[in-house]
DNA sequence: GTAAAGTTCCTAGAGGTATTAGGCAAATAA
DNA sequence: TTATTTGCCTAATACCTCTAGGAACTTTAC
């Protein structure tokens, strides 16, 4: 009886593959169980249960994304920053369908996703300082820009922007200068 | 052997309660047969399968928001209208949370799909009316703002907000106050 | 008013997914 | 080499989806 060489990393990398093919919600042990040529129970020896199969996919794609967020950013700043940062955005969640549909699980352990999240905020609060953006304000922006990027990713992915015409690339640059002026000019009310 | 007297519509009208209640994801036939206390065969008389009762509920979704959006906007123009608009789509998705999760299902049948996704560009067209914006510029603007409603909306739900103690209320006026500016005063490049 | 037709719901059953319990064999440690 | 741990298996339960075919109820047509 040969071993099939299982690992919890393994299995999470192989279900983040599959999410990428199929669809984050097609991810389930049986078909990760059959891709690897093994019986759904063995799983169950690595992972707790498909709930936390779908976490650490989840996790696994927050950690990715941050990096290469993190990449994008280096030795950028101001709207150079913002425009870096937003592409990386935009292009794994297009390279990645299933990892980005995954980072956008609720998660249960808030202390283990807490730790990627803040990587996102710590980086969006980077860009920030190129504006001079001061609290309570800075978070109000950092809320935005996330709400922007991910509405407008999410929005696209699913085919919300193939009604018009219009190249959905020109509107994201459009998007990323409108967020540009209104951080240079952000109203104080 | 007294009828249950089960109906398309209130097939998907209980089903989208149940999306409120429990999460869009637990929606299933057996669920629904149960809160009529009626078999799960029973129901494939009225509703193709599971996939068919998830997307009515979707199109119910996207329906009633459209009917708030419209509630809200009339009579109102410019920012009033900008923020009212918003307001009331926030305040659905927070009073239909399973029916929110709904609205955002990629549906198959564009056509049928169409007609509500219609109605919501019409609805951003015409607050956008108040700030004298020519295309394509309208277009950009209409996912932009359409991005950041669903964008935050969605991350506020997901609980993304929580980490920080600033109110997620407060944050959206004053990224609808943004919003507005950018509107007032869009950029051309 | 009754017979035909259509509709509603049921029973039965097949097939997929999730999960637990318990066992044997392979890898590792003593 | 023996002892222990680990990896994968079989078996079994439970839930969900869906199809086929039948019985009871409702509507239509004469």
């Amino acid at each position: 009886m040969a071993r099939a060489g299982l690992t919890a990393n393994r299995l999470v990398q192989a279900a983040a593959e599959l999410a990428d093919e199929v669809g984050f919600d097609k991810v389930t042990v049986s078909a990760l169980a059959r891709r690897f040529g093994v019986k759904d129970a063995s799983l169950y020896s690595h992972v707790k249960n498909a709930q936390d199969l779908r976490e650490r996919v989840a996790m696994l794609a927050l950690e990715e994304l941050a990096d290469v967020a993190a990449d994008a950013l280096a030795g950028r700043a101001g709207k150079d920053a913002l425009v870096a940062f937003a592409n990386a955005y935009r292009a794994y969640a297009k390279l990645h369908p299933g990892r980005y549909a995954a980072a956008q699980l609720r998660l249960s352990p808030e202390a283990a996703a807490a730790s990627a999240a803040r990587r996102h905020s710590e980086m969006t609060r980077a860009i920030l300082r190129g504006y001079g953006l001061r609290e309570p304000d800075q978070t109000d922006a950092i809320r935005m820009l996330h709400s922007t990027f991910h509405g407008y990713v999410s929005l696209e992915t699913a085919g919300g922007f193939a009604h018009t015409p219009r190249d959905a690339g020109i509107s994201w640059q459009r998007t990323l200068d409108a967020l540009d002026a209104v951080l240079r000019n952000w109203p104080v009310e």
